[in-house]
RNA sequence: GUGCCUGUAGCUCAAUGGUGGAGCGCCUCACUGUGGAUGAGGAGGUCGUGGGUUCGACCCCCAUCAGGCACCCCA
């Protein structure tokens, strides 16, 4: 065999059985979006890179997006996230909307990373946003949208929780502190990291980073008050919505969660398992100047974004995947010899009139042959047309799980399919 | 972008510097209209790739590519 050529790094390849999972994990987010009255929508994969250039980062353009020039010149990229054409297609028609929007999408990305595990170069990832009010049942309803899908995928409290914090209660929090309003960004960093250090270490970390001793001590203290929203009006509106939501054993508190994108301005959140893993399966939060940022009147949101490596490595370690997903076949019809091909092809598409999944096995193998097809390809029902039943005007029907075999008129086929298919 | 680990049959892995193996899977056959079992055969490898050391390299060294882990970052 001559040498295969390579699939690009990061790039994933869906096999039926892969692709079948993925369609489940997608069929339940659109269960789940639309349930909420929230829209489909999707923008093109490609942009001009000025449209990133507004609003993120130096770093996430520069070095982790897929840039090139086109033969006319132009600088696009690969969309490395879908935030910001949301703002421009908002920003586009900004007065032809009807507010507030729901709208959801999902879709492929690019990011210029090193691949590793739950971290690929082209991912899919679910985009939900409510755009246009400040009303804080809004964050609950986004809120509430995170945890339900957690929940109707498959994951208990117990596996995963949807962390939740509001930046304007931890600015003020900062304040207190004297913390200057340059220092805040690094100190987000800071409480970020906190997780993955032990407090003495972190102590030198805070101090260096330039936060005075007493300042260090009062963070450490800060983030370990689990009743700190009290402090804050929207969070204890948020938490008494999720509650009537029914999704408060999936939601809490958490100082700790800041996000890393700069736009956020009230509700942060972020969905972790709870394991030994935590890894982070999705975050979100308000926003309130992003339509701005790409030349439309300013317009509040709320919203978030999931990608699909992560929720499929956490959903596995959950053993949350059900089996027998994708379509198989229901049923294979088989051909017992090149005299009888004609009379099988008659039955197969008689079946498949009814509405059934049916394979029709192509020539005239052994039987043995055809029985393990359809066994290993998980048809759980085999149809045989031989001399027998094509004299007595029946078919042969084999249940290849219950190994029941039954001969029935051929008017009864369906009837019998029917039965073998519930069982 | 940085550091560490790993690349041997389709898969999971063995093999003191001296002619590369096993299990599973795959194909064929038997059980003579019927799958998972059993038995008997069979195919399949320039040992990731390219250099180097050596009389001789899967084994040692260098580079490169790919994967994993930890950083960085996380939109």
């Amino acid at each position: 065999m001559a040498e295969i050529i390579r699939s690009v790094k990061g790039t994933r390849d869906f096999y039926p059985e892969n692709m079948a999972v993925r369609r489940w994990i997608f069929d339940k987010i659109r269960e789940i979006s639309t349930l909420f009255g929230y829209e489909e929508y999707e923008g093109p994969c490609l942009e001009f890179i000025d449209l990133y250039a507004a609003k993120s980062g130096e770093e996430l353009v520069k070095e982790q997006a897929f840039v090139f020039s086109t033969p006319g010149d132009d600088l696009l990229t690969l969309r490395p996230e879908l935030t910001p054409t949301l703002a421009r297609m908002v920003a586009q028609q900004q007065y032809n909307l009807v507010y507030p929007l729901r709208w959801w999408s999902i879709g492929p990305f690019w990011r210029y990373e090193k691949p590793q595990r739950g971290r690929t170069r082209e991912f899919y990832q679910w985009n939900i946003d409510l755009i246009g009010t400040k009303a804080i049942a809004a964050d609950a309803e986004i809120v509430t949208i995170a945890a339900m899908f957690l929940k109707e995928i498959g994951f208990s409290p117990e596996q995963v929780r949807v962390y939740v914090n509001n930046r304007r209660l931890m600015d003020r929090a900062f304040s207190e502190l004297s913390i200057q309003n340059e220092l805040k960004p690094t100190v987000f960093r800071m409480v970020d990291r906190m997780e993955k250090m032990r407090v003495n270490e972190w102590h030198v970390y805070a101090t260096d980073g330039g936060l005075s001793k007493e300042q260090a001590d009062g963070l450490l203290k800060l983030v370990e008050n689990d009743l700190l929203w009290h402090d804050s009006p929207e969070l204890v509106e948020l938490f008494k919505l999720i509650e009537i939501y029914g999704v408060a054993d999936y939601v809490e508190f958490n100082p700790k969660v800041f996000r890393g994108l700069d736009y956020y301005t009230g509700t942060v959140f972020e969905a972790f398992e709870t394991g030994g893993k935590s890894r982070s399966i999705l975050g979100g939060g308000r926003y309130d100047n992003l339509v701005a940022a790409v030349g439309g009147d300013p317009l509040p949101g709320v919203g978030f974004a999931m990608g699909d490596v992560v929720i499929e490595l956490a959903l596995r370690d959950a053993e949350a995947i059900p089996e027998g997903l994708g379509d198989q076949a229901q049923v294979l019809v088989t051909v017992f010899d090149d005299e009888r091909v004609s009379e099988s092809l008659r039955l197969a598409t008689e079946i498949r009139n009814a509405g059934y999944r049916v394979v029709f096995y192509p020539e005239a193998d052994k039987l043995g042959k055809q029985f393990r097809f359809a066994d290993k390809l998980g048809i759980p029902i085999v149809v045989v047309l031989g001399p027998d039943e094509i004299e007595t005007g029946s078919v042969a029907l084999k249940h290849l799980k219950t190994r029941e075999q039954v001969t029935v008129k051929r008017e009864m086929l369906l009837d019998q399919l029917g039965k073998f298919l519930l069982s």
